[in-house]
DNA sequence: AAAAATACTTACTTACTGGTAAGTAAGCAA
DNA sequence: TTGCTTACTTACCAGTAAGTAAGTATTTTT
């Protein structure tokens, strides 16, 4: 991939996660980049072409990620999934995907697929780990796996936002006590 | 207050909870009400009085709404704000916080400072609630009160989010699991 | 009856949005 | 050396954003 391409995308990520998808111009990606509003255009035609890509690059990454924690226990790998979003947190963003359902109604249709795509992705993950790892007699829960994911992942999701509005001490006070919750 | 005022509000708490604040114009407002452009700006001279406007009637239905359900045991009072929740899930909106958190840094300064005013009273009010809650031996839940509650309006702010993408059974299920963890 | 406040409309400005058409310099391939 | 592609720039488009100044009709107050 072009290296302009992936600047582009990588500025765009962090528009999105701090300002989010509407709030951003193809202006504020290509005047830092140093070039033309029509450049950022000829690599991303339309803008959802650039918010597909930016979560296209998400979903590789996060899969690079979790395979190389693959043989890990799994608290651990839930550590480290945590610990994506704490280095989010304390960057003051927020994650894709709570930055883009508030303006889902607004998205294209195959940039609406995408998003389905990527919060589909990482919640059959997480289903997994908590999956074996009660199985593994490292977590303890209450219901299915896929209920408890979904809660851990909207407390995660949301932690950041409450966290941009009260201060992120938010963040580490429900990260802990959602550990505290599950582990053995 | 008069009613065009409030007419005005009306929608606009809609569209933010529907499309964002940064996603919907003064002309979204005045042609549904069949008006003028500027007779919005005559209510709200700004954008961020606006958004103020539709804040301080959440905070004061929120209110009203908590101090009716006041002796109501604790496990019904919970079961009301989850239902408050429901109702906004089945209409397709997202909660008032889950939508301006994403937009936060866009927002003027006082504004920002309403939405943490929102967001701080929803969680006195729940932390209050969890506390009398267990002393009263209706729920059961390890680590403080305030913890507890920023779990659980996390949960319920990120099912709204989560339901827009994946479909409403999100809430149910997220809601549900939430309730079984903490009643007795 | 005059003055003033209320609730607008008309008509506009400034600034920016995403997007496009046409042109160009540099590199590569036959 | 000709033809084609890549990666842009220049110059522009129509549309929309928030916001405002000035005027008007209606009601309320003095």
């Amino acid at each position: 991939m072009s290296e302009t391409r992936e600047k582009i995308i990588s500025l765009a990520d962090k528009l999105i996660r701090v300002n989010g998808f509407n709030a951003f111009s193809y202006k504020d990606i290509a005047t830092p980049l140093e070039m033309k509003n029509a450049a950022v255009h000829y690599h991303f035609p339309g803008k959802a072409d650039l918010g597909i890509g930016v979560i296209n690059e998400d979903l590789q990454r996060f899969t690079q990620q979790t395979n190389k924690w693959q043989k890990l226990p799994e608290e651990e790998q839930l550590k480290h999934l945590i610990d994506v979003f704490r280095k989010h947190s304390q960057a003051g963003n927020i994650c894709l995907m709570g930055s883009l359902a508030p303006d889902y109604n607004t998205l294209a249709p195959d940039m609406q697929r995408k998003v389905q795509e990527m919060c589909r992705a990482i919640l059959h993950w997480l289903t997994n780990c908590l999956e074996n790892g009660r199985k593994n007699k490292r977590f303890k829960f209450k219901g299915n796996a896929e209920n408890r994911a979904l809660l851990i992942i909207t407390n995660l999701q949301a932690s950041l936002l409450m966290s941009r509005v009260l201060g992120n001490t938010i963040f580490s006070r429900i990260s802990e006590q959602l550990l505290d919750d599950i582990l053995i």
